[in-house]
DNA sequence: AGCGTTCTCAACCAATTGGTTGACAATGTG
DNA sequence: CACATTGTCAACCAATTGGTTGAGAACGCT
């Protein structure tokens, strides 16, 4: 799972961080303000960071005894490089498929209308 | 991990299923042709299967012995919509930064001109 | 009926994951 | 300096994951 897009795709496979991504578009938060709403530790959250992180989602810098946590928003664009490449393929397919079926009928046409 | 995005984006964190789904996008294919190209055993990707099935990414019919695994490519849609609506979030705060950013220096323009 | 082919199910195993608690590092404030 | 605040690190635990092997189900063929 090392690299960099199965990173992404795990990190997101988790309702949590995947809260969390989405309450970091709205601004930066701090460990604690990303903690808050859910019922667990801090340090099950500062765990959840830290794979974001390796997911290069999120980095973190400091402040005092802050860590703001900010969204690396980029990262979305390798997922969706992956996805548009292969669901490209997917409709390529589903084109070659029709034309097939267009010239099945096309030679069908002229012989038998009333076929099943 | 019960959602079916969650499922998604974890099925897609392995690389051996993004292969599969890589290659589906060609052309059905049977378990056993799946499992060629890889170096383990056909009940290892036959598990795979069931993950991505899980996912909502594959289905699998029945033909006499064989099991055809085909891609449903819709599911990608789940994805992407998850992915742009935040990317969007995302964009739409950088532009209120960029709007913030302007408007001092709007601000600061007609003031002092050689400011550090 | 018997055989080969294709594939799944069940049991098991090691590694990873997501959570916990306890200790403590790092920093601002009295 | 002492103390509160913010967060990480380490050890531990139960559940899940990705793999294995062995058994057998489902089907076509002769």
């Amino acid at each position: 799972m090392s690299d960099q897009l199965s990173r992404v795709f795990a990190a997101l496979a988790d309702p949590t961080r995947r809260d969390m991504v989405a309450r970091l578009t709205d601004a930066d938060a701090t460990v604690g303000e990303l903690a808050a709403p859910y019922a667990v530790s801090m340090q099950a959250v500062s765990k959840h960071l830290k794979v974001l992180e390796d997911a290069g989602l999120v980095t973190r810098t400091r402040d005092a005894q802050r860590r703001p946590v900010h969204l690396e928003a980029e990262v979305f664009d390798l997922m969706t490089a992956w996805i548009e490449r292969y669901r490209q393929r997917a409709e390529e397919r589903y084109q070659r498929l029709d034309a097939v079926l267009a010239e099945l009928d096309e030679t069908k046409t002229p012989m038998e209308e009333t076929a099943s």
